[in-house]
DNA sequence: TATTAATCTACTAAATCTATAGGGTTTGTA
DNA sequence: TACAAACCCTATAGATTTAGTAGATTAATA
């Protein structure tokens, strides 16, 4: 299940994505906007700004904005950094690789290669879809 | 990401599958196999049992067994007994259904509209893939 | 019938994760 | 200088996960 900081991290990235201008939008206007809780959205923002997808300004005026255009943001990046690896099992993951403890030998598990199926079909739609295809819903 | 209950299950599940005959296993001897706590495996055959995948023989001898054959068992049935919906949110999920608290409009929704192609595309994996197909690994 | 091997049930518990809340600090702007 | 905003740290209630413990129940067999 996604979680609701990837949930609301994606909402606020829509929203911003949405803006005319890419001026600085405070915390408090996203969160009021998107109905989420101020100051869960504050460290989902601050991840986000943290792993070279937000800028930030600080003081009157300030807010948070997008450092690239919304179609140059794919959704790999967004799901990584927010929900973490985008395989079901950590033996399966591309960026997250973690062998199985109790697993002797990979290519023989059936939970293995069924879920390299399901990583590499939701991969393709990750991959295919970019913040810009969210903003234009 | 998927819980080792799921994963455990399946294993387990794909090791009664490779029997010959359909004649019960000893929850000590999967856990053997495979690896698996043996209580917390307990409980995993107790729920595959309580769904109708399993049947269980009590006593000297006894143990689990497939009620089906491997081939009429999808792997979303196991799927939804283990790990719960399918979709990655409430909101876009076929059999575990719920309305987002904060999301006025569903059709208007980013995170929805991305997540029912997600939720598509493992869907046709796991609908077409049986029990049977992990057997042959 | 006594023994033994097995499932079944219930309770507990540690560990981790989730989703916040609170308060103080720093920085930039008017 | 006053204010507004991001920034940073801590705590926490609740849920979930992953088991472990103890014992009851059932059925085959010697």
């Amino acid at each position: 299940m996604l979680s609701k900081k990837t949930k609301y991290g994606i909402k606020a990235l829509t929203f911003l994505g949405k803006q005319k201008d890419n001026t600085p939008v405070a915390i408090a206007s996203i969160s009021k906007s998107e109905n989420i809780s101020l100051k869960f959205l504050e460290s989902i923002l601050l991840t986000l700004r943290k792993n070279g997808i937000l800028g930030s300004k600080k003081g009157k005026g300030g807010g948070y904005y997008l450092l690239k255009s919304p179609s140059d943001i794919p959704m790999t990046a967004i799901m990584r950094i927010l929900e973490g690896p985008i395989s079901m099992v950590p033996c399966v993951s591309l960026n997250f690789y973690e062998k199985c403890a109790d697993c002797p030998d990979e290519s023989a598990c059936a939970v293995h290669n069924l879920m390299i199926q399901v990583r590499d079909n939701t991969l393709d739609i990750f991959r295919n879809t970019s913040l810009a295809d969210l903003c234009n819903c």
